[in-house]
RNA sequence: GGGCCGGUAGCUCAGCUGGUAGAGCAUCGCACUUUUAAUGCGGUGGUCGCGGGUUCGAUUCCCGCCCGGCUCACCA
C-alpha cells in the first residue's frame, strides 16, 4: 500500500473517532470574536504581565500549520487569511473530550479554538486554549514545511496547496487586487463609467490576433471569444457614454510564454474629446499611482533592475531606434525616414513595417525603465488616426517597461470612409495569408457614420503590469490558474470510493 | 514547432563507468505539561513519468511518447 493510500486510511480511521467523541469532521459555522490578523494588531505589543494582568479572551478558527506535542500538552501554530498565531493545548487546561480530538489532530485540519491570550517564555503571543472545535478534515498530507510546494507544475494545478503552503503567493494575488482596485478608483474619480461588452462576438476584432471559436447551439452560429472589447467600448462612445472602462477577459489563440497566456486581463478605456497626448499623460498618473497604492512605493525592483513608474522616459518610434542603435553606425534622423535606407536595414516591404522590425530587433528588449513610444507606422495601426503633418504615421503610443509591452494607446480613429480604407487594406492582407488581420465590420463601420466624438483609447494588460509590481518573471505566477495541458489520472475519486468499501 | 533542462516515497532532494533504491521532513509507535526546524528511540512507505529496445541484469544506456520549465520562433 502506498503512503498516500495508508494516509487515507488513517485519516479515514479518524472521521469516526471525531465523531464518536461527538464532534462533526465537517464541521457548520464557527463564532469567533477575532481574526488573527485582529490579534496580532491589537494584541501584538502586549506584554506577558500585561495580558495576565488583564485577561483576553478570544476565539479564533484557523488550519493547523504545525503541531509539536510534548507528552500531555503541545504547541500548534493556526493559519488564517496568511498569518499565523500560536496556540497553547494542555491536557489539565481541556475537559477530557477536547484532549481526546486534540491528540488526533493533524498539520492540516481546520479548527476553532477559544481560550486566552499569553506569552510563553520564548515571548511567543499565544492563545492558552480552553474550549476545541473541529472545522473540516484534511485527508491529504500537505507538503514539507521547511521548502513548501516548489514542484512548478503542481502550484499551477494546485493552486489551492500553493496557497496554503506558500504565504508569498497570497501576496502577489493581493497585489494583484489592489493594482485593479487602484485603477478602477482612478478612472471613477475622472468619471470613467465601468461597462461589460460581448466576451463572445459574432466578429472579432480591435487586436492582431487569431480568435477562439466557439459554438451556440440555439442559434446554431459560431461565435469568437473576444480578441478585445475595443470596437465595442467605441460603439458606446459614439452613444456618448463619453468616459467608458472595461476590465475583463480577452482571448487569443496563440503560443504560450512567460509573458503571453491564451486568456489574460485588459483594461481598456476610452475618453471623447482626448487625443493620444492626453492619454499619454493620463497614461502616467495612473502607472504612477497604481504602483504606488500596489505596492508602497512608485519604484519597485524587477528582475535586478529599479524601476521608476514615477518618471516615465519619452521617444518617438523613430527617436528610439535611433537611441538604441546597436554599433557606431548610428542612422541619422533623415537615414530613418528615408525609404531606400529603411529597406536596405529591413525585409519588410513597406516602410512603416520594416521601422517597427527595427524597433522590435533593436529596441524593445532593451527598454526596461516605463518609456513610453508614440508615432507609429499606419500600416500596423488600423483604428489609429493619422498624424495632420505625416499621415504615414498614427497618434499612437505604446508603454514598454522591463521588455514588455504593457500598454498601447492612440488617437481613434473616427472617420468611416477612412475606417472602411482601412479594413478594406487589412482584408488585403487576410487574403494574402496573414491570419491575424482584422475583418471587415460592418456595424462598427455604421456605427462611426452616426459620428463619434474624436476620442483618445488605450489597453493595459493587468497581467504584464502586475508582473512588474509583484517581480514575477512568468504570467503564470500572477494568474492563478494558468493554462495547462491536462494532467491525466488523477484517482483520488477510485481511492475515496475505495475507502468505503 | 526547434534547442536545452527536468520528472525517483505525500513533500524537498541524493543515487558514480549498468548489479533490483537512500536521506531529511511528513506519517505510525514509545517517552516528554512553555515548544517553535522541539527533542530522543524505533517502524511503515517506491509501477524510479509511460511504452519499447539493448543486456545475464536497466532508475542508470538507446528509441518513441506524455507532462513541466527555460529559451528561440510565433506573438501588439
Amino acid at each position: 500500500m502506498s503512503q498516500e493510500d495508508e494516509i487515507l486510511r488513517q485519516r479515514q480511521a479518524q472521521l469516526s473517532r471525531i465523531r464518536d467523541l461527538g464532534f462533526e469532521p465537517y464541521g457548520h459555522a464557527f463564532e469567533f470574536t477575532h481574526t488573527i490578523s485582529q490579534i496580532l494588531s491589537d494584541y501584538g505589543t502586549r506584554t506577558a504581565d500585561e495580558l495576565s494582568a488583564n485577561p483576553v479572551h478570544v476565539r479564533i478558527a484557523g488550519r493547523i500549520v504545525a503541531i509539536r506535542r510534548m507528552g500531555k500538552a503541545g504547541f500548534l501554530h493556526l493559519q488564517q487569511n496568511g498569518q499565523r498565531l500560536q496556540i497553547y493545548v494542555k491536557k489539565d487546561a481541556i475537559n477530557d473530550t477536547a484532549y481526546k480530538l486534540y491528540e488526533l489532530l493533524d498539520t492540516g485540519d481546520i479548527i476553532g479554538v477559544g481560550g486566552y491570550l499569553f506569552r510563553t517564555r520564548t515571548g511567543e503571543l499565544s492563545i492558552h486554549v480552553e474550549v476545541l472545535d473541529f472545522l473540516s478534515k484534511i485527508m491529504l498530507p500537505l507538503p514539507e514545511k521547511w521548502h513548501g510546494l516548489e514542484d512548478v507544475e503542481t502550484r499551477y494545478r494546485q493552486r489551492y496547496v500553493d496557497l496554503i503552503a506558500n504565504p508569498e503567493v497570497r501576496e502577489v494575488f493581493l497585489t494583484r487586487s489592489r493594482i485593479i482596485r487602484s485603477l478602477r478608483r482612478q478612472l471613477e474619480e475622472r468619471g470613467f463609467l465601468e461597462v461589460e461588452t460581448p466576451m463572445m462576438q459574432p466578429l472579432y476584432g480591435g487586436a492582431a490576433a487569431r480568435p477562439f471559436i466557439t459554438h451556440h447551439n440555439a442559434l446554431d452560429q459560431d461565435l469568437y471569444l473576444r480578441i478585445a472589447p475595443e470596437l465595442y467600448l467605441k460603439r458606446l462612445v459614439v452613444g456618448g457614454l463619453e468616459r467608458v472602462y472595461e476590465i475583463n477577459r480577452n482571448f487569443r489563440n496563440e503560443g504560450i510564454s512567460t509573458q503571453h497566456n491564451p486568456e489574460f486581463t485588459m483594461l481598456e478605456f476610452y475618453q471623447a474629446y482626448a487625443d493620444y497626448r492626453s492619454m499619454i499623460e493620463l497614461t502616467k498618473e495612473l502607472l504612477k499611482q497604481a504602483a504606488a497604492d500596489a505596492t508602497g512605493s512608485t519604484q519597485v525592483t524587477y528582475d535586478g533592475h529599479q524601476l521608476n513608474f514615477a518618471n516615465m522616459w519619452q521617444f518617438t518610434m523613430r527617436e528610439a531606434v535611433i537611441e538604441f542603435w546597436p554599433d557606431h553606425d548610428t542612422p541619422s534622423l533623415d537615414n530613418i525616414k528615408d525609404p531606400e535606407w529603411l529597406h536596405r536595414q529591413s525585409k519588410e516591404s513597406s516602410p512603416g513595417a520594416a521601422l517597427v522590425d527595427l524597433f522590435e530587433r533593436y529596441v524593445e528588449d532593451k527598454l526596461i525603465q516605463p518609456t513610453i513610444i508614440y508615432e507609429f507606422p499606419v500600416e500596423i495601426s488600423p483604428l489609429s488616426k493619422n498624424k495632420p503633418d505625416d499621415p504615414a504615421f498614427v497618434e499612437r503610443f505604446e508603454v514598454f517597461a522591463a521588455g514588455m509591452e504593457l500598454a498601447n494607446a492612440f488617437t481613434e480613429l473616427n472617420d468611416p470612409q477612412e475606417q472602411r480604407h482601412r479594413f478594406e487594406q487589412q482584408l488585403a492582407r487576410k487574403a494574402g495569408g496573414d491570419e491575424e488581420a482584422h475583418v471587415m465590420d460592418e456595424d462598427y463601420i455604421r456605427a462611426l457614420c452616426y459620428g463619434m466624438p474624436p476620442a483618445g483609447g488605450e489597453g493595459v494588460g493587468i497581467d504584464r503590469l502586475t508582473m512588474l509590481l509583484t517581480g514575477s518573471k512568468s504570467i503564470r505566477d500572477v494568474i492563478l490558474f494558468p493554462l495547462l495541458r491536462p494532467e491525466g489520472d488523477i484517482g483520488i475519486v477510485k481511492r475515496l470510493r475505495d475507502l468505503e468499501k
